[in-house]
DNA sequence: TCTGGGGTCCTAGGACCC
DNA sequence: TCTGGGGTCCTAGGACCC
């Protein structure tokens, strides 16, 4: 189908996505605080993906350092990521999704937007979420907006298992006095940046001046941040089949890597990862980066493009050990990773 | 609080060419 | 001789999201 604009957004996001297909399969933890993350193992350098809601509770948040997390709620299940488990999962609600004949822009394993021309969008969105519990007995919140911005954001108050309407008539009242970080696209640098500016408030941002904006972001951006303040934007949904620009693999090691040897045989090792991805797509690798946190905490990416586009490992393998060449001898080694970009496949749309 | 892994997109600046 | 300005390609880094 493509791109299309439609009347309504519907963003429709699983709760608690990891916890709850974890919950499905052991029934018995069902009311207990869930925490997913890493291998499970809270002594090891990894985070929280996922907690419940009764995890979080505790004040367990995605990102969290695992062994802060389990300080936090020491009776709490600790569980592996599983990929594959959620990846089925994902697959079977995106499915259902498409099922109900909407059309759907997959933008992760827990989220999706929809687009929907009803003259009662709540209507719509409860014969989504009644679809989505049948067919998977999993829960999801629902955003309806007038762009994709109030879809999104519209779903946070829709949390758990709810709906919520967000328009153009309701954005400042709802938005106006939040913070800028409240936005879907502004973190903690750019909130920062924009109170040095004064600009503390998402109705303040709607307010600002272009021209500081845009010197302070550059012109795509900075005109771009204005429109959320303001919560506009576009009212397309997307169900083109996403493409990967690239792969990539990383590893924070448990115990810091200390010889080149080490780091030249874990390099290695990404790149026949990172190989066996790109394959399993079938599509020639043009560029080839390398990313190294030294530790204590301090990350360096390095990047070539190759001389001609390549399928062959040993050729992706001596590109990323000449990259290590420039590595700093000496320093111990927290993190390595290794990324490959794709050229575009044949018949796909170079514009998109 | 000692900070994962897999992605995307934007910006800045240097090199090079006309 | 000193000096233009624009366009493109490339790399590094930043920021954000799930």
């Amino acid at each position: 189908m493509g791109p299309r604009a439609f009347r309504w957004v519907l963003h429709v996001d699983l709760d608690q996505f990891l916890a709850a297909v974890e919950v499905l399969r052991r029934p018995e933890l069902a009311g207990r605080p869930v925490i997913v993350g890493g291998r499970g193992d809270p002594s090891e350098r990894t985070v929280v993906s996922t907690a419940s809601y009764e995890a979080r509770a505790f004040g367990v948040r995605s990102g969290m350092p695992l062994r802060v997390a389990v300080r936090k709620v020491p009776d709490a299940v600790l569980l592996p990521v599983d990929h594959e488990t959620y990846d089925a999962a994902s697959a079977h609600v995106m499915d259902t999704l498409r099922g109900l004949g909407s059309v759907v822009e997959v933008l992760g394993w827990d989220e999706a937007f929809l687009g929907c021309d009803a003259d009662d969008p709540e209507a719509e969105a409860r014969r989504v979420q009644r679809a989505v519990l049948e067919a998977t007995a999993l829960h999801c919140s629902v955003g309806i907006g007038d762009t994709r911005v109030r879809a999104k954001i519209a779903t946070g108050f829709g949390k758990p298992a709810g709906v919520f309407r967000l328009t153009a008539d309701t954005w400042f009242e709802v938005m106006g006095e939040r913070p800028t970080d409240a936005l879907w696209g502004v973190g903690s640098k750019v909130s920062r940046r924009l109170a040095a500016h004064g600009i503390g408030t998402v109705a303040q941002l709607a307010a600002a001046d272009l021209d500081t904006l845009v010197a302070e972001f550059g012109p795509r951006m900075g005109a771009w941040y204005r429109d959320l303040g303001r919560g506009d934007g576009s009212a397309v949904v997307d169900d083109t089949p996403w493409v990967a620009r690239g792969h990539s693999r990383e590893t924070t090691y448990q115990r810091n890597l200390t010889t080149p040897e080490q780091v030249t045989a874990a390099l290695r090792e990404l790149a026949a990862q990172v190989h066996a991805d790109t394959e399993g797509e079938g599509r020639a690798v043009f560029r080839v980066g390398l990313k190294v946190r030294y530790a204590p905490f301090f990350t360096r990416t390095l990047a070539r493009k190759l001389s001609a586009p390549t399928r062959s490992l040993d050729e992706l393998t001596a590109a990323v050990l000449d990259l290590a060449e420039r590595l700093e001898p000496g320093r111990e080694v927290r993190l390595l990773g290794v990324r490959a970009e794709m050229v575009v496949p044949p018949g796909e749309d170079v514009s998109q």
